[in-house]
DNA sequence: ATAGTATTTAGATAAATATCTAAATACTTT
DNA sequence: AAAGTATTTAGATATTTATCTAAATACTAT
């Protein structure tokens, strides 16, 4: 397991969950916005499902990724909780 | 300078950005709910500023270090427009 | 069964990070 | 001016991370 703030803490992992916005996506749709290699990407790809960020799921031969948008809200409301708490 | 990512990806600096919630606090005081040491605390209190996290303000021989709310804020606006071009 | 494709895993390496000790800076007080 | 205090900076080390190459896995199609 990850938290979310290190899945986020990397310039490819934030983009893959950019690209991702556009809807689900196999690994090397996903490999083909980059100029690393693939094993970098599956890399980052499992870091970001160990974060919760994205989820996979295989069929065939295939490894479909998605944005897992609902985390990115629980971010948002983890921030939210927190503010409440302070001063400021 | 420093991303809000990375700011926020370290046990420790959430620890301080948590410790700063109730309020400003010198260097000193953090580091008492630390065992690490000064200079260590130190390190993190620097990139939680580069980060604009928190702000800093000598006056005499202390330096206070406040909780800057709004960047927090920032991310989560950062994350609801990202959110808004998602898909789902 | 064999060959081919998509993806991951393993192992290696270089770069980045967290921590420490020791020294430096900046301010205050005597 | 000298000594004391708060904090940072510098330099060293160990750990973690990002990337690569090569090999393994898992599935598909011939």
């Amino acid at each position: 397991m990850k938290t979310v703030w290190e899945g986020m803490n990397d310039i490819t992992r934030r983009k893959i969950l950019t690209i991702l916005r556009t809807g689900p996506m196999t690994a090397g749709e996903i490999c083909s916005y980059f100029q690393s290699r693939g094993s970098t990407i599956s890399h980052h790809l499992s870091i970001l499902r160990e974060a919760g960020l994205v989820t996979a799921k295989k069929s065939g031969l295939v490894i479909t990724y998605t944005l897992n948008a609902d985390a990115l809200r629980g971010i948002i409301e983890k921030l939210n909780n927190f503010l409440k708490l302070a001063k400021n």
